[in-house]
DNA sequence: CGAATAGTGTCTATCAGACACTATGGC
DNA sequence: GCCATAGTGTCTGATAGACACTATTCG
């Protein structure tokens, strides 16, 4: 029975959510998009085997979020034999560059609507892992602070609102986030600093506070 | 590398929220209590393993909600060697009784408040695979229909109410829910049958609404 | 009848969303 | 001044929680 541990890994890029993935170098799948992943090995525990992977594809090993998703292992899922694969999935900020030196032959941040929309093409079972994840982040957007951790340490408001407004492909008002965001006791930290990035009036810089569950929730539409 | 399936199963037993526990009768951990689990065949899928875990430990196949939980895979979990299993959450109808007769040396129903107390004395890592489960019950009951899955497929408003007091431990004003549930288009569906087992006013019967979604959800003060 | 449970109506504080308005920068 | 973005105030409709009240059964 062999184990592998895939990594669904989400940052944003030009106001876009993008993931990463590599191209195969070898059968099966050989020169089709995959997740980045491998196995875990015999003495491993499985979040360590996902942090390796996390960064010999991207060279991060820090600032990233990291939880499980999910376990899938259909027994034809993979043609060599019984394959069983512990999927994460990771956020990580948007200055993230991935490294092409290590094993993985090219990783690449796609957008996921090309990713999602050349599903077919993903080796294995990485579609339904893709969307398993994509569907985890959405969700938990709504119920956590997660989306802190695809921006920088010190980040303003509007960067926070456009995280939001990427992964659910959204728009949302920003004077009713700002209200919502600022006013939620333990989300946001302010710094005291500003930033003057944007052209317009600046902005107060936040760190993340100590909180792991909105309550209220930021709504979705 | 061996792979099992471990189960969390739930139920309401006497307004009190329990789950299946079985008596190792071997090595290693002979004597404690364990969740009820065992090896995934060569080449089954791991959701199958699952059900038939299930099925040999209550004799139930059909009617019971099953989810994956997580994958826990710690390298000294398990002191025969490395064992990775996949945890699974099962909600049961509080009229399901285990049964003796298959490899569980004996299968019970324990209150978690008194199993969560014994919890070092659980097998293996079970203590946090079965506080991982309860936190992901009382979790999905507040945004997901799921609390009908502790009920036959008929059931009053007040059996409800008792599944959401049982596993939140807390009692839940019978007005406000009574509104709140039937006011939520597709959470439950009338039969026009009524029940007058409780003594007082005969009571509605339901049956499950195809919704998959509470929104807005049932909070938990 | 009283006791018990089922179910409805109503009040209030709070909140999400819409949006007018002010504040502060660059050009 | 003009434009862009940051941030606040205010209004309105919806809702959660508290709880008065009515409805329907049993004994």
């Amino acid at each position: 029975m062999a184990l592998t541990a895939d990594l669904v890994v989400l940052t944003i890029r030009e106001h876009q959510l993008c993931v990463l993935l590599v191209e195969r170098g070898i059968e099966p799948f050989a020169g089709r998009w995959a997740l980045p992943g491998g196995f875990v090995l015999p003495s491993e525990d499985l979040i360590d085997a996902a942090y390796r992977e996390l960064h010999e594809e991207t060279g991060i090993s820090r600032g990233v979020h990291l939880e499980q998703l999910a376990t899938y292992g259909a027994p034809g899922r993979d043609p060599r034999g019984r394959t069983v694969t512990v999927a994460w999935l990771a956020l990580a900020p948007g200055l993230v560059e991935p490294v092409a030196g290590s094993d993985a032959a090219g990783a690449t941040w796609v957008p996921v609507v090309d990713a999602t929309a050349k599903a077919t093409s993903l080796a294995f079972d990485h579609a339904e892992i893709l969307a398993d994840g994509l569907e985890r982040a959405r969700a938990k957007l709504e119920y956590s602070p997660l989306a802190a951790a695809f921006c920088p340490p010190k980040f303003t408001v509007a960067q926070l609102r456009a995280v939001y407004e990427a992964v659910w492909g959204q728009s949302l008002d920003p004077r009713n986030f700002h209200r919502k965001v600022t006013r939620t006791p333990g989300f946001l930290h302010p710094t005291g600093q500003v930033s003057n990035a944007d052209g317009g009036r600046p902005a107060q810089l936040f760190t993340r506070g100590g909180l792991d569950v909105l309550n209220p929730p930021i709504t979705r539409h």
